[in-house]
RNA sequence: UGGGGUGUCGUCAAGCGGUAAGACACAGGACUUUGGUUCCUGCAUUCGGAGGUUCGAAUCCUCCCACCCCAGCCA
């Protein structure tokens, strides 16, 4: 695999986060002066809708020249784990990005946070409440009608301070009491009903040990980390749309640095599943071998496939970001990581189902050396040498011995050249007398289409991909599909569950596969064009000097199955 | 039926009052030692609908319709 030549950049579009940047720009909004942040909650693994918002927010700020930090939002030891943070960090690093020395945690700013809940409580925009989680969601209303204040709402900033404090100190046990903000309980906005803000849970958190036995919640914690980080441009997604008055309403009563939120529309992909809920349920249930299952749309499943972080980065890029929940084909990632693995990989030959053929009339014990072409579309990567003998194997899909309309491949009496070798005619079929089955081809050659062409300028219409028998190696090969047979996995109407669309032919392995022997010092996790197939990368957890394995990253364009399916 | 959003080609998506970019997909054709790549060509007289303003509207106004999100001490 090659290395990309230059930075891999697609066409950039206009979209209404660049547009309003380039007014605060123009108006000089915190002296030009551009800062983002990727937050993720560290309780599930990435997966290419978190590369949306990633390339999102480090893109713009290399665009325009800015930072963008790396921000875990911590604040829920209940669900969080170390193993996230460092699964995510990987991901982020290998998709291209770099946060430098801006690596923090909400937990890292929780003593900040808890002096500004108290200063809040200070200015009677924050209370103790010591209604249970029921009575909370009782009072709270419906979406139709206005809540009911709390009976705690007018407790004393003093009473306030000393419970809050007695929170702080371990005196409650969960759920006893939380912090809320005094806001607006008839609130149209739901989200403005007193929003809780600190809730009791004594529980270790995985950097602040038992530190805290209080935690702040998203609504507060976020905001004041944008603000405490200096960041200018808090990009969310949609759902956080209602919560923006509170975002605003927060940091304006704290009276600290503004950042404003934008909120785009998340990523949806068709045939797959993009929620951390449904993607942890497929490891746990065991429907896939662990995140980094190549079928899964995790980074790391995505990496194990072959997929690069070029084809991921171009594909951000080339769906745009807008406010519009959409889907988006799965057939743009493929193009993506098609057009760089075409410029970049370097082209093999490997036969999935072997048919072996016997050159008569070629000496028994010849064995010769044909140059063959790496890339096509880069000649600065060379040639290689590939042997060539009487006993070869060809793709069992490449004979056929009743041709089809438009087959040009190898049929009786049929020419047709062997890739960077001869010429072939095929002059005998040899059946197993009991099942029917074609063992062998007999064939014959031209020794004078040396090399792939003759001189008599006559033309073969077939090219096939070869092995020499007793010169390639056995590879077992996985041919990976689309997870779900059905476009909206999601889609649970009438009592359905997503599991039910499970593709149960997105996985087939093929153990008796032939491929040339050069590739038996290919490294892990590199990626090769199969000549004619597709490009698969060699397995970077279970390939062995043993058993090579490939993963089938993506086919290659088939136009010849479009016209025998039309047929 | 409260609030917040969104509706431009099969799928994404530009467009910001001057007469519908681009990409994918799809369909033809050329080239080809990969039925790959590449290259041509075609693909929205119309922007959710109906009215209105204007010389001129996808862009402004009015009404209507559809879809998404919100009632965690999750993020």
């Amino acid at each position: 695999m090659k290395e990309p030549s230059g930075p891999v950049l697609a066409e950039l579009t206009p979209n209404f986060i660049r547009n309003i940047i380039d007014n605060d720009l123009n108006s000089n909004k915190n002296n030009g002066r551009i800062m983002t942040r990727f937050p993720p909650e560290p309780n599930g693994y990435l997966h290419i809708g978190h590369a949306k918002s990633i390339c999102l927010n480090f893109g713009l700020a290399q665009e325009y020249n800015g930072l963008c930090n790396l921000r875990f939002d911590d604040t829920n030891p209940a669900k969080e784990e170390i193993e996230y943070v460092d699964s995510i960090k990987e991901d982020v690093k290998w998709l291209g990005f770099d946060w430098g020395n801006r690596l923090y945690y909400a937990s890292d700013y929780f003593e900040k946070l808890y002096e500004y809940a108290l200063s809040l409580i200070k200015k009677e925009k924050a209370y103790v409440c010591s209604l249970n989680a029921e009575e909370i969601r009782k009072y709270r209303g419906t979406l139709k009608e206005p809540g009911i204040e709390s009976p705690y709402r007018n407790r004393s900033i003093e009473e306030n301070s000393d419970l809050f404090e007695r929170m702080k100190k371990g005196e409650f046990p969960n759920g006893s009491h939380v912090l809320r903000a005094k806001i607006d309980m008839s609130s149209p906005n739901l989200n403005m009903r007193d929003p809780v803000l600190y809730r009791i849970l004594h529980a270790d958190h995985h950097r602040t040990g038992s530190n805290w036995c209080i935690y702040p919640m998203y609504d507060f914690a976020h905001g004041l980390s944008d603000s405490i980080e200096g960041v200018t441009h808090s990009i969310c997604t949609l759902e956080f749309e209602d919560h923006r008055p509170l975002y605003d309403w927060m940091l304006d009563e704290l009276n600290v640095f503004h950042p404003q939120q934008i909120e785009f529309a998340r990523l949806n992909l068709n045939y797959t599943v993009l929620s951390k809920r449904k993607l942890l349920e497929l490891v746990e249930g065991g429907f896939v071998s662990g995140w980094d299952d190549p079928r899964m749309p995790s980074i790391s499943g995505l990496r194990r496939r072959g997929y690069t972080p070029e084809a991921i980065r171009t594909f951000c890029e080339r769906i745009g970001v807008a406010k519009s929940n959409s889907v988006v084909d799965m057939a743009l990632l493929e193009f993506c990581l098609r057009e760089d693995l075409n410029k970049r990989s370097p082209r093999v030959m490997g036969v999935l189902n072997p048919l072996k053929v016997v050159i008569d009339n070629y000496p028994e014990e010849l064995v010769e050396e044909f140059d063959a072409i790496n890339n096509p579309e880069d000649s600065s990567m060379g040639t290689r040498k590939i042997p060539f003998s009487r006993e070869i194997y060809i793709e069992r899909e490449d004979f056929r011995e009743d041709p089809p309309k438009k087959f040009f491949r190898l049929s009786p009496g049929r020419e047709v050249r062997l890739k960077s070798a001869y010429y072939i005619t095929c002059v005998n079929v040899v059946k197993d007398e009991n099942t029917g089955e074609i063992t062998q081809l007999h064939c014959t050659y031209d020794p004078k289409t040396r090399g792939g062409s003759s001189e008599d300028g006559r033309k073969v219409k077939g090219t096939l991909h070869w092995v020499s028998a007793a010169h390639c190696v056995e590879a077992q090969v996985r041919l990976y599909d689309r997870l779900f047979t059905k476009e909206n996995p999601a889609d649970e109407k009438d009592g359905h569950n997503f599991k039910e669309f499970i593709n149960p032919k997105s996985l087939e392995i093929l153990k008796l596969c032939k491929v040339e022997p050069g590739l038996l010092k290919a490294l892990p996790g590199s990626i090769y064009q199969f000549e004619r197939l597709g490009y698969f990368c060699v397995d970077n957890k279970e390939s062995s000097e043993n058993l090579l394995v490939f993963n089938r990253t993506v086919t290659l364009r088939d136009s010849w199955a479009k016209i025998e399916k039309k047929q």
